[in-house]
DNA sequence: CCTACCCGATTGGTATACCACCGTGGTATA
DNA sequence: TATACCACGGTGGTATACCAATCGGGTAGG
């Protein structure tokens, strides 16, 4: 047996692939393909199909297992329920986060470089909004936060990822910061709001001139 | 094969008996302990364990699982979280929800007996405010409802029971429905963390009450 | 008597053989 | 020719044998 085992292994590259994009919307997964694929037997890769299935990345289909489609209806759901943890992710960090935590959190943002590479400023997002929720110190807060990234990852990837799409990302989590430190639970809130629609704004004008594209490179989007 | 497969007659089974507190909380499993108990083989004990797990009603332990201990710290971010959830939803309901759905509701609660069953009260407690947040339309959010009643599940059973807790939950359960049927999204919103926040008082004002007897009788309570 | 070690029992993790089910394609018959 | 049926291949579901790791108790040695 390797360092750490088949089934997170499994899990691991699994979720690797479908959250980068490498695994299509939509395709088809048989237990027995992937076995052979991921070299390892079926148990193992049945219990990262379930752990997965949990995460919404993957999902049982008539005959064998799917990757998750994108689905844009649901994506409209996704983000108001984005909108919802985060605002009160924020207001309640106003009251419990520790002036280290937010120069912590500030700090994150000013290593920051939005010349950088795509997958940088990707995880970098993602890490922002999941340790900006920690400041409120609810361990369901924040899991709901890291859903709620998990399953937005892949379309974040066909958001526009301009340098300056992504200067105006940091400024406005630079904004929610300043008003968590000055302990402003209304205005972070709002502005935490405000830049989840700023985001999707940005994100379903790309979705929609890109749609066609995508069908044509074989996604499902529902 | 059965009607149903294994798997999810050991699920429902597992599921069944530790919400019902048949299983006592931190109370260790082993997977061949179950095998023999249920009569099936692991494989479907395993998948029913991982399903379990996800939902945050067993545990990995150092050696084998548990079912999940009772947390107070955590029942406290979980009613708070619970708040952001049922508040948000009640206040998207007031500009969706169908006035036919509303009235659904509203004929759920006028059928509901305070003077029945402490069982026919939980599940019914349960199922009003996963449709109370289902008339906000967003799934994520029913979905972080159920869950978060899931969760409270075992702990309402130590609840104070009686009648007239009953009707005094009912009564603020017509109250948010009454606001919603009135469209006034924030004082739905407040009325409903106002109910939580009462029956979490009497919840732990109960749960001190009973904790040194719910030690003697096994139960695990961090 | 105490301590250290070792061996066996029990744990979850893995590989694999077998099962029932079902879609699909070919073939035989009307 | 058209239709009905059957057989085969591939699917997830299940049972089970084996593995490495580890915890505990008993025993041997100091």
């Amino acid at each position: 047996m390797s360092e750490t085992s088949q089934t997170v292994l499994m899990y691991e590259r699994l979720r690797e692939g479908i959250l980068s994009l490498e695994m299509t919307p939509g395709e088809r997964l048989t237990e027995r393909g992937l076995e052979t694929e991921l070299q390892a037997s079926r148990t193992p890769v049945r219990a990262a199909l379930t752990r997965l299935e949990a995460e919404g990345l993957v999902q049982r289909s008539v005959r064998g297992w799917i990757v998750a489609p994108i689905d844009l209806a649901e994506l409209a759901s996704l983000l108001e329920y984005r909108e919802v943890i985060e605002a009160a992710g924020v207001s309640l960090a106003c009251e419990r986060a520790s002036d280290a935590d937010i120069e912590a959190l500030d700090e994150l943002l000013r290593a920051f470089d939005p010349s950088g590479s795509s997958e940088q400023a990707h995880h970098m997002g993602t890490d922002f909004h999941v340790k900006l929720v920690g400041l409120s110190e609810n361990a369901f807060l924040v899991a709901a936060a890291e859903s709620s990234m998990t399953r937005l990852s892949r379309t974040r990837w066909l958001e526009v990822q301009t340098e300056q799409s992504r200067a105006l990302a940091v400024a406005e989590h630079r904004a929610v910061v300043d008003a968590v430190r000055r302990r402003d639970a209304d205005e972070a809130a709002g502005l935490a709001v405000a830049h989840i629609r700023s985001t999707r704004d940005r994100l379903l004008a790309s979705l929609d001139a890109d749609r066609r594209l995508l069908r044509a490179r074989g996604f499902t989007i529902v």
